[in-house]
RNA sequence: GGCCCCUUCGUCUAGCGGUCUAGGACGCUGCCCUUUCACGGCAGAAACACGGGUUCGAGUCCCGUAGGGGUCACCA
């Protein structure tokens, strides 16, 4: 059992691109087999190499590397003119000496009389006289033009289609190179390819590459189209709705790879009631029947609260490497707070950006600048309370947990006001914000000498 | 337009003829917890696109309608 992920390097990894990907990963574990990449870059136009890196590095942070070096299509590109000679020979194929403007033209024609039109070229049982000689010509596959195509596809079901409906299509340009439906084929089988997973923007293509399998007397795989990804407004991913590269939802949105992988797993794959699904759950779970037949919806507010799960289940050493580049935290004391402050920091953030975000508090300098909701909060009633605050702090003889927080209810209690009128300003004075980790937290983090020093600044109390 | 596919709460889905007064999750609302924000807990509003059949019985099967999507290249 083999299956393989195929992108075409145009651009970089995008969602649905990913999840194609995924779905392959997971079927080839879940039966022991073996997944393959195979990079499409028989479009020298359009291939980079900027756009296989991208591939690559996607692929690698989501854990989706093919089982061996991946297979680079233009590569191969012998093997493919290999194969449409032998179909030549056969007598499968033949030459067609009609040119692009010629079918332009008939295309026009037939659109202008409303027909439908299908390319129907007299060179299919015609033999090339004397004239053809030197002339450019393309070789197309003989399909077959009565009956019709079945296609008993893993998630589609029982599709059929007339193959009057299929066109002879090109497997070798007028350049002599080999086209992609030959390409796909070809490799497909050298490479042992038992399942072909792909987008259902394909399975129009599984009828042409079908008459070619069978021309060559090769197995045929079983097919699966699965549906596409669509926006949230139900119309196609386009890049103003999530159809960004992985490396945007890595480093813009700030997510864990485990929780793009849930999340693509979920997307038009279900589980009876499962939602947090692992990696090895998933390998276990996984199957075809399980994938939806309609398109699904991508919905960036159920990745992020599945992101702030993963989160809260990150172990805090491996977020500090995460979010230290973005609070451009170097020393190792920086690292080694944010470390003692992640457990709290965790629980309240949804991505790496957010996560940075709270953290921003612990390495300001003096004197802060308060949020607007912070300077509201402190106001004149307030500010004797920082100073009594500030004083009972002052005077405790430890400086852990236990000992802020009695000394904060105490002065609390003997204000006779609620912790929280209190707590507030306290906070406001600790983070210039007006949202934190509890307060003793922050007291405790932030040290005796500098949390002393920030409610002085806004207490106007006296060192 | 031709061909092909799809249609359960706003969204992702469970459901594979009776157990569905349709379940879960995200989101939303309310309450609880609480020093803030989260987390967590509890409660609630919220769906079988429509119309015909088949059947004792249909969200589940069939047909049509509507809506959505895919595809029609010497791109992949």
């Amino acid at each position: 059992m083999v299956t393989r992920f195929a992108p075409s390097p145009t651009g970089y990894l995008h969602i649905g691109g990913a999840r194609t990907a995924l779905f392959n990963y997971l079927f080839a574990r879940h039966h022991g087999g073996k997944y393959l990449v195979r990079i499409e870059d028989t479009d020298r136009k359009r291939s980079t190499p900027q756009a296989i890196e991208a591939i690559h590095d996607g692929l690698e942070w989501l854990g989706l590397l093919g089982d061996d070096k991946p297979t680079y299509q233009f590569e191969r590109a012998a093997r493919h003119v290999e194969v449409a000679n032998a179909l030549l020979e056969s007598g499968n194929a033949y030459r067609c000496y009609l040119t692009s403007e010629e079918l332009q033209a008939r295309r026009e024609k037939a659109q202008a009389e409303k027909r439908p039109f299908r390319i129907n070229s007299e060179w299919r049982d015609r033999t090339p006289g004397a004239e053809q000689d030197g002339q450019p010509f393309v070789v197309r596959l003989k399909t077959p033009s009565e009956g019709e195509t079945v296609i008993e596809d893993a998630v589609q079901g029982r599709v059929a289609v007339k193959n009057e409906e299929i066109d002879d299509f090109i497997l070798l340009r007028s350049d002599g190179t080999p086209t992609y439906m030959l390409a796909v084929v070809v490799d497909d089988h050298d490479m042992g390819v038992t399942h072909v997973i792909r987008g259902d923007d394909h399975l129009n293509n599984a009828f042409r590459q079908l008459p070619l399998i069978r021309a060559m007397g090769w197995p045929e795989p079983t097919y699966a189209h699965v549906p596409l990804i669509h926006g949230a407004d139900g119309a196609k991913l386009s890049k103003r709705h999530g159809a960004l590269g992985v490396d945007a939802y890595r480093d813009e949105m700030g997510l864990l790879p485990e929780a793009l992988f849930n999340y693509l797993l979920r997307l038009g794959w279900g589980h009876g009631d499962a939602e947090i699904i692992s990696r090895e759950e998933a390998t276990e779970w996984f199957d075809l029947a399980g994938v939806g037949k309609s398109p699904a919806r991508f919905d960036t507010k159920k990745l992020l609260n599945l992101n702030g799960h993963y989160i809260r289940e990150a172990d805090d050493a491996r977020l500090v490497e995460l979010v230290a580049p973005k609070l451009m935290l170097d020393d190792e004391a920086g690292r080694a707070l944010l470390l003692k402050a992640m457990p709290e920091l965790k629980a309240r953030a949804q991505d790496l950006n957010q996560l940075a975000e709270s953290a921003h508090f612990l390495f300001v300098t003096r004197p802060l600048t308060m949020s607007e909701k912070a300077a509201s909060l402190l106001d004149d009633e307030a500010r004797p309370l920082l100073a009594r605050a500030y004083a009972a702090l002052a005077a405790a003889e430890r400086w852990d947990l236990e000992s802020v927080d009695a000394a904060i209810r105490t002065v609390a209690e003997e204000a006779e006001v609620k912790l929280g009128k209190l707590a507030q300003p306290l906070r406001a004075a600790l983070t210039g914000s007006n949202t934190s980790p509890g307060i003793f937290d922050v007291l405790v983090l932030l040290g005796r000498d500098e949390a002393l020093a920030r409610i002085a600044d806004q207490s106007g109390a006296k060192e």
